[in-house]
DNA sequence: AGCACGCCGACT
DNA sequence: GTCGGCGTGCTC
């Protein structure tokens, strides 16, 4: 007798399947979706394999097959299951990636009032009042019931009511959140020249119906209700006579929402790539033929044209009949990626992002299911897009942090994922960045990755090079008695860029602003003596605090360094900044575009547009300025603080800064001015920022990875971060220091050597919804395996590859 | 996540 | 004695 071993939609499933008997005459396919008893409750669930011996005795009977069968590909499955395994995630959320959205539907309990009499059962008002609601026959949801009565009493009347037996519940699966939308298409029953004689004959009688006849005729006999509506106002009367007299016919289609694309210009793809750019693209289109899934490193410096090579290989790709998956941070910020791409591809390019409602959503996955597009462009979820025949995956700016899930299991990175989905299908796996990540790098260095290189800018002045980047000690301007946010060298500067009619972009770094302790004398920043991470600022218990290993320390009042007296906690706010720069600069115009500022749906783009149009002189801006923007105008750009970052207690606080610095940079010079960067900084000898100033990238991965080797962090070691929660802050210590134990035994007892468990220690965020929250990290080599044969209970949340220490 | 089971305090 | 609070364990 065949059995199923399904993965269940339920929270309590975990990373296990669940054995169920095949109910006769029913096949399932591995990959299927079903229908499975859980409990009182039937579920949907995966199945992920078919065997003649169940892996659990007193098996129940699988329900059946969800409707409208849907199936994930043996490729689809394998990776969903990799990344259960691998990121020690729930395993249906794993295979639910590939779903449709609003496909995932829980249960819930619906009731009905039962046959029995109350008799002498005594009843509150509220529980003769809620039975009374109730029918018979008709079930009502607890949802409802919660929204009239209150959650609380709801519950409590439930509970009430079902022991004494005076009502029933059942479960059922949540109504089905999205159907595909369906639109009132009008099309001719004659062919088009006789629906011309027809208007023609109508034309005196019925210029109206005339008029739409052809209007249809001249649309190839089929038009959408709306569309004739648009253009002829209300036409419902002239739609049923033209039915009456069987000239045309009204029906129901399936239509699709789309979102709207930026409006793009089609371009052809004649564009004469550089030697550096087609010796790269015809590596990858070998990688495309031989589908063997390689992956690729594109490291080229901002404006050498990476996107050029992505279109290229695309376009290849999409020769061989294959799909293209291209994948982009963060949908916001990269619409000029979404608009070279529309405009090279018009009509086969999908979208799918999270700002995208659910119906749009869907829209697009069922375009691509069915094979309407054959591009799709989106962040970290859009590598889930369910394409057949993968030919080649983009992953853009490779070392973003946005790549990594965070908050939800599974805690997947899409570069890894993306590497995993290559190998079983076949596709080739390009990745592209100015500044790759160090792991990344490493591993092309190692063979793992073909590192392919673009070492030339292109921009209007062909042989223009990368901008002249000043570096300013920002402790020698204090000692000349300058104690304002800028250096008299950037002030100069932005005088005479403001002058000479050229934008200029003030970055600031928010990240790590006001949680450390830096002394203004000798630029020393408070560090722990064990870590030698940042120490971070307490402001309750008045005392600094390691967040790696929990050790404290009181607030020194002088430097331990330099003695000085002037110690103090780094806070500059943009809005700070702006004020600031009005101030000094009262005659130019200035615009800050933070996450603040850009909180509305569009804002962000406004703010890049109005910059972009030469609204403004001056933007400031955080993050966000740093990203790939095209701002032809911009001359200047002034780093207000290049280290802030690095005292975050991270051991990816130099590769970020590092990053930051050259992606800024690199925004400088683009057009009609020549570029050039300010930088300032407390700490101008870090490896980090002295890298950057040259733009010397090899430099500063060679000095990170001495870093890391030290230290043993990635790519030396795997690390993993185990966090636990508790209403009491006392207990939830216990609990973490009761964790490590535990793990530390399980090491030395089965014999597994290399590695170490440090903490525990607060979490980053260290209280969330009410509860304490303290991690342990682990690090080692086999962490992923020496983790998954223990079995942490369920309530331990597990990341691997975090991707930082905080 | 729910829900059942089961053990302790407040009350008829 | 009973009702009902929420700690612990289970769902093929």
């Amino acid at each position: 007798m065949p059995y199923a071993e399904v993965s269940v939609n339920s929270p309590a499933a975990g990373r296990s399947a669940y054995s169920y008997e095949l109910p006769a005459g029913l096949t399932v396919r591995p990959g299927q979706a079903v229908l499975v008893p859980f409990g009182p409750r039937v579920l949907q669930g995966i199945v992920v394999e078919v065997s003649e011996t169940p892996r659990f005795d007193d098996t129940r009977q699988l329900s059946g097959i969800i409707d409208p069968p849907l199936c994930l590909t043996p490729q689809q499955l394998t990776v969903g299951m990799w990344i259960s395994r691998h990121y020690l995630a729930p395993l249906f959320p794993s295979l639910a990636l590939w779903l449709p959205p609003g496909f995932e539907r829980s249960a819930e309990s619906v009731f009905t009032r039962s046959g029995l009499d109350i008799g002498e059962i005594p009843l509150s008002d509220l529980e003769s009042n809620f039975l009374a609601t109730l029918d018979t026959r008709v079930p009502t949801d607890q949802k409802t019931l919660e929204k009239r009565f209150g959650k609380v009493a709801a519950q409590k009347a439930i509970r009430h009511l079902l022991g004494h037996g005076l009502i029933e519940r059942r479960y059922r699966l949540q109504a089905i959140k999205v159907k595909p939308r369906l639109e009132k298409i009008a099309h001719l029953r004659i062919d088009t020249e006789k629906a011309q004689q027809a208007a023609a004959g109508l034309l005196k009688r019925s210029p109206k119906q005339s008029a739409v006849l052809r209007f249809l005729a001249n649309s190839r006999g089929r038009l959408s209700v709306t569309e004739i509506r648009r253009e002829f106002g209300e036409v419902n009367a002239i739609l049923s006579a033209l039915v009456n007299k069987k000239l045309i016919e009204i029906s129901m289609e399936e239509s699709r929402r789309n979102p709207r694309l930026p409006a793009a210009v089609e371009l052809p793809m004649a564009h004469t790539l550089t030697p550096a750019q087609s010796a790269a693209v015809s590596v990858v289109t070998a990688g495309i033929d031989e589908a063997k899934g390689e992956a690729f490193l594109l490291h080229g410096v901002t404006g050498s044209g990476k996107t050029e090579v992505y279109l290229h290989a695309a376009n290849y790709a999409l020769k061989q009949g294959k799909q293209v998956v291209v994948l982009v941070p963060e949908i916001s910020l990269t619409h000029q990626i979404i608009e070279r791409f529309t405009a090279r591809f018009p009509g086969r390019v999908a979208v799918l992002h999270s700002k995208l409602s659910l119906g749009e959503r869907f829209d697009q996955w069922r375009g691509i299911a069915e094979g309407d597009y054959d591009i799709v462009i989106g962040p970290r979820s859009a590598l889930f897009a369910p394409f057949t025949n993968p030919g080649l995956i983009v992953i853009d700016e490779e070392h973003e942090w946005a790549y990594k899930q965070q908050d939800t299991p599974p805690l997947y990175h899409a570069r890894e994922v993306a590497r995993r989905l290559a190998l079983e299908t076949g596709a080739a796996l390009l990745l592209g960045s100015a500044t790759p990540d160090i792991e990344t790098y490493n591993k092309a260095e190692r063979g793992e990755y073909r590192l392919l290189e673009l070492p030339d800018r292109l921009t209007p002045h062909p042989s223009a090079p990368l901008p002249p980047v000043t570096l300013i000690d920002m402790r020698d301007e204090l000692k000349s008695g300058n104690l304002s946010i800028f250096s008299r060298k950037l002030k100069a500067e932005m005088e005479s860029a403001l002058k000479n009619g050229e934008q200029v972009i003030l970055f600031f770094n928010r990240r790590g602003g006001a949680t450390f302790i830096q002394c203004r004398d000798c630029g020393e920043v408070l560090k722990c003596r064990h870590c030698r991470l940042p120490l971070g600022f307490h402001p309750v218990e008045n005392r600094l605090v390691c967040h790696h290993c929990n050790a404290q320390y009181r607030v020194p009042t002088v430097c331990p360094v330099c003695k000085g007296s002037r110690i103090k906690f780094i806070g500059l706010g943009t809005q700070k900044l702006e004020e600031e720069t009005k101030k000094e600069f009262s005659g130019a115009r200035v615009l800050r575009w933070d996450s603040d500022a850009a909180r509305g749906k569009d804002s962000g783009y406004q703010i890049f547009d109005d910059f972009r149009a030469g609204k403004a002189d001056i933007l400031i801006g955080t993050q966000v300025v740093a990203r790939g923007l095209d701002l032809p105008r911009v001359g200047l750009v002034g780093v207000i603080n290049a280290d802030t970052a690095l005292n975050l207690p991270d051991f990816r606080a130099g590769e970020r800064t590092f990053q930051l610095l050259l992606q800024v940079a690199g925004r400088a010079g683009r057009g009609e001015f020549p570029g050039r960067v300010v930088v300032q900084s407390y700490q101008p000898s870090h490896y980090a920022i002295a890298a950057a100033v040259a733009h010397d990238f090899k430099t500063f991965y060679q000095k990170e990875l001495e870093y890391r080797k030290i230290l043993g962090y990635p790519p030396f070691n795997k690390l993993a971060v185990l966090t636990v929660q508790h209403l009491n802050e006392a207990d939830g210590l216990q609990l973490a220091h009761d964790l490590k134990k535990t793990l530390e035994l399980e090491r030395d007892s089965t014999g597994v050597s290399g590695i170490e468990f440090i903490g525990p220690a607060p979490a980053f965020i260290p209280r969330r919804r009410g509860k304490y929250r303290w991690q342990v990290i682990v690090k080692g080599r086999n962490i992923v395996e020496f983790l998954s044969k223990t079995n942490l209970s369920s309530s331990i949340g597990v990341d691997i590859d975090p991707l930082g220490l905080d």
